[in-house]
DNA sequence: TCAAAGCTCGGGCAAATTTCCCGAGCTGGA
DNA sequence: TCCAGCTCGGGAAATTTGCCCGAGCTTTGA
């Protein structure tokens, strides 16, 4: 009887795939069909092997996994994705549900927490979590990223390029303005973000996502 | 009889871990006797079980794997570490010899690879993942990564502490020297790493992964 | 049409920090 | 013993920051 559920692992690693199909294949109502290292790849897997549930890994190279999420339910409407991430930030979670994932959850969930979530996504509940459902909670206390939207449109402007490390000179023959003006502004930006050193303005936009963090940490051989 | 290679799985991601231990107990000549998800258990259960090979993620939460991997060395000079991880950077593979790991290999081999990188491993040899290697080759003619080398280790320590955005005054605290002298080595670091503002120092860090992005980017629940 | 409010721009200036130089007190070799 | 190199911090000039100010826009709404 096809109680089975039939799944396509995505991830670009082929090493965890790998893992993971060994882990799920343990499960006898689990049956790995097909796998995707890439978004595209995943795209037309899906068409051509229509799983009931993918479990994908969102930060795939080339463009985003939740771009591909946003193509497979456009093809499928009633396509059961879920999202297999080590991010445990609740903004990736937001992200993934908004582009169509049904669930979400973290790579430092008990296996069984990822069995359990395949077995929900399977029957189109909703999944997140633990650790993700509590982050998500607090965050609707604090206010967080709003900070940024205290700034104008020129201080953001401006803030972009002072944590891409340009100098106040370089900045102000960039806008047209002067050096002092740069500085006024940086200054302002930082009580603003409330912040008190360069370097906590520095980890604040990576944490804003202002930096490409992709483009800063590895450098890889060739990406992008 | 003992052809069997025995090995000890460090990962933080239990899930991982489970995969990974699934796809080795196809090997038969692997078995796979204990895990552990961080420094401190990784280097207890070194001595408790002995493993042939350990097989670790070096970004593990708490003290960093390096730090593992030397205390496992000094506690057996003959223990052999191959390095599994995400990162591309061939610093980290430095990082990771110089911490006494006998290999290194990216999350994105091939699964052939690792299971053939434990091999040689096990027999004591060193082993790269090719993408590594390539990278590594590339660097030699840069010099890049030396600038970390100039600093000493008071420096290195006070640099760290600096990219965690601690105060002049904390820091002073923390070590028990005048912030004079903290501002002091501050204008030191910069002017060895070359940088000449504390944004691109904390870029340079986290390029130079003094900073934990993990820990940078998602701030989970109750971290810090 | 005329405030009122808010943005952008930059001058001014005191306070704070950075930059650079210096010497003293260690420690580990050669 | 002497040298080299590290750590630590004082001193002083140079630079930057922090904060306030007013001028010239544009937008909004009464």
């Amino acid at each position: 009887m096809s109680n089975t559920v039939t799944i396509m692992l995505v991830d670009d690693h082929a090493i965890v795939r790998e893992g993971y199909r060994s882990l799920l294949q343990k499960q006898a109502e689990f049956e790995v069909i097909c796998e995707a290292g890439d978004g595209n790849e995943a795209y037309n897997h899906y068409k051509q092997y229509q799983p009931d549930v993918v479990v994908m890994d969102i930060s795939l190279p080339g463009q985003s996994g939740l771009k591909a999420i946003e193509r497979i339910r456009q093809y499928d409407g009633s396509a059961r994705v879920l999202v297999f991430s080590m991010h445990q930030n609740p903004s990736f979670a937001l992200q993934a549900t908004r582009a169509g994932a049904l669930g979400y959850i973290t790579k430092s969930s008990e296996p069984e927490a990822l069995i359990r979530a395949i077995h929900q996504v399977a029957q189109n509940k909703h999944t997140l979590s633990a650790d993700i459902a509590q982050a998500l909670a607090m965050e609707k206390l604090g206010q967080e990223q709003s900070a940024l939207d205290e700034l104008t449109v020129r201080e953001f402007e401006i803030l972009r390029l002072l944590v891409d490390a340009k100098s106040n000179q370089a900045i102000a023959d960039m806008l047209n303005i002067s050096p002092k003006t740069v500085s006024n502004s940086h200054y302002i930006i930082k009580k603003k973000l409330g912040v008190s050193s360069d370097i906590e303005l520095t980890r604040l936009a990576i944490k804003m996502n202002l930096v490409n963090l992709l483009d800063l940490v590895d450098e890889a051989p060739g990406s992008e």
